[in-house]
DNA sequence: TTGCAGGGGTCAA
DNA sequence: TTGACCCCTGCA
């Protein structure tokens, strides 16, 4: 399989899913808990049922095994391969931000991080949910949302919804949003819908942009400001040289790195100094490490 | 039990 | 530069 000539991956087809062998970099715990998407429960086996892409997977990580349920060569191919950015070697991008002891210890936490692509129109309505928002909050509302307009999937004797598409969206009437309980951030989901349904967005010509220029597109939609722009950028964009900046990267870069209370600014400015193109590895690494060891918290 | 601050930002003044 | 904003939790 050629895609897969690039990874040494080896994929053994097993019960209900697929055994991936040879898989570095990867741990199930640090990708979904990172921060980046929202769309996930943990099992008691310590297993990860999420949702993506219309698909409901479950998948759990071993060493330098991957076992992903529920799935099949074709979609791995079609889908899971990108998704989970397997045809990445993170531990080139690991040994460079290591040159930093700071960075090499954050690392160490999050080892097994890895930067997912997910769906641009997915991860923008998500995004525009988290902005003074709790995880918690946020997952609640875009499932809400997901079960409102998307379809149902039954898994293991529960049932899912797939995040709605614009097509899924088309028919619908939002004058029930407000029950997704995203609060202020509704009437932004309803502008942002009617953007991209009626072309004034378009995700994909954005995508094909350099950041600072899509930055500028995204931001033309309301409830989408720097941070959330660049979210977007990084979780479904490829775009890595950027670095959002929320309350907690603000704490961690000041505390780690500038050692003084900065402005936003001044952090991205650091970022881009001091990462370059690998600034949105870095922010991961940074932030997962911020968050388990609560770092920077008053 | 009730009340109040504040949260993975953005917007408008 | 500052306060308001939905909704909900944690904590007094």
């Amino acid at each position: 399989m050629d895609y897969l000539k690039q990874s040494n991956i080896v994929v053994e087809v097993i019960r209900d899913g697929l055994l991936l062998k040879n898989v570095y970099d990867f741990n199930a715990k640090h990708i979904f808990e990172c921060g980046q998407c929202f769309r996930w429960d943990k099992e008691e086996d310590n297993s990860y049922t999420v949702i993506a892409f219309g698909k409901v997977i479950n998948v759990k990580s071993n060493g330098n095994e991957v076992r992903i349920l529920n799935t099949d060569i074709r979609d791995f191919k079609e889908i899971w391969f990108e998704y989970f950015d397997l045809g990445r070697d993170y531990s080139r991008i690991k040994t460079a931000l290591s040159a930093d002891d700071t960075m090499k210890l954050a690392i160490k936490y999050g080892e097994g991080i890895r930067i997912l692509k997910q769906d641009p129109w997915e991860t923008l309505i998500s995004f525009i949910i988290s902005a003074n928002n709790r995880i918690p909050m946020i997952a609640r509302s875009i499932n809400l949302f997901s079960q409102m307009y998307g379809r149902a999937i039954n898994y293991n004797d529960k049932v899912y919804y797939t995040f709605p598409t614009i097509k899924d969206l088309s028919e619908a009437d939002f004058s029930d949003i407000k029950s997704c309980k995203a609060g202020f951030r509704c009437k932004y989901i309803i502008k942002a819908i009617e953007m991209v349904r009626n072309g004034e967005m378009n995700l994909e010509k954005i995508k094909s942009m350099k950041a600072i220029e899509a930055e500028k597109e995204l931001k033309k939609i309301p409830g989408v400001g720097i941070k959330v722009a660049n979210c977007i950028l990084l979780f479904s964009m490829q775009k890595y040289d950027t670095y959002p900046v929320d309350v907690w990267m603000k704490r961690i870069t000041e505390e780690l790195f500038l050692k003084r209370k900065s402005k936003v600014g001044e952090i991205s400015d650091f970022a881009q100094k001091r990462f370059g193109d690998l600034s949105g590895f870095a922010q991961e690494y940074l932030f997962y490490y911020a968050r388990e060891l609560k770092i920077g918290k008053s």
